[in-house]
DNA sequence: CCACTTTAGTTGTCTTGACAACTTCATTAT
DNA sequence: ATAATGAAGTTGTCAAGACAACTAAAGTGG
């Protein structure tokens, strides 16, 4: 039973994670957009006109989640929701003009947000790490 | 502006970690505790008798979020409050019989867990993950 | 063509995380 | 000793994540 918490990955996992998506919200509050927002944002700066489902997939979280940032985005200005051409059911997602001007904001705060957390960390052992990462979610499918 | 999020560090860490927790969450679903619950009793398994303050440090969380932690615990009657003998604002937590018994439980659930997560990957990389891990929320700090 | 199943989206609940505001008690300085 | 400052804990708000249950439309099989 010798199980330290502070020396356990998904506790360090954790504590890292909360950290930098803090820190990544902190740098975007002057946008008023967090950073689950952004997510979406990106997604749509990249492609145009999917579907809530398609971007729930692409940032990996539910329908009910995806919705709600989706009408936080709404609100804000920065998405409009259309009926989509073919499926009646369907809405199809697009940026407005505020959406894209956001675009050369928070992307550079993005970086500078990475860079300084690599400090003193050589480029070839971040990689390592993000292959680990994924490797460990696969291994959790 | 090649900016992917696909390949960005924070989105690989925030999806792995949300990956990891939720995974917990369902092997620790028959015993009715959470994730973060677990890290409070598994700082208690350590040492009894602290403050909510002191476990919030644990935790790196604040304190209305350990609080509302504490609340939970209690209700489930797996910890108790205590008057804090010489500071009156303060409580000692400790745990209730059916607490400590989980521990030799839900233990070997988070080990099983850490083991099928790093699956194909050699220990010296996840020693050297959690060191990056580390570094880089010190890098935040 | 009609019933059955699946899928897109929505709504509600519970737990958590960050933050602000507050009460109560301790500590510190004058 | 008292006033100011700080710390422990509490409460409320908003965003998010997981999940269940639901509506409405699409797809599928007889």
């Amino acid at each position: 039973m010798d199980f330290k918490l502070d020396d356990s990955l998904g506790f360090i996992l954790n504590k890292t994670n909360t950290k930098l998506k803090n820190e990544l919200f902190q740098r975007f509050k002057e946008y008023d957009v967090t950073p689950e927002q952004w997510a979406v944002l990106n997604c749509l700066w990249e492609q145009e006109g999917v579907t809530p489902k398609e971007l729930a997939d692409r940032i990996f979280k539910d329908k009910p989640n995806t919705n709600r940032i989706l009408e936080k985005l709404q609100m804000k200005e920065l998405i409009v929701r259309e009926l989509h051409p073919i499926d009646k059911r369907a809405y199809q997602i697009f940026l407005t003009d505020r959406g894209w001007a956001l675009k050369k904001e928070l992307i550079p705060k993005v970086m500078q947000l990475l860079e300084t957390a690599a400090i003193g960390i050589e480029k070839h052992k971040i990689l390592e790490m993000k292959k680990l990462l994924n490797q460990i979610y696969d291994n959790l499918t």
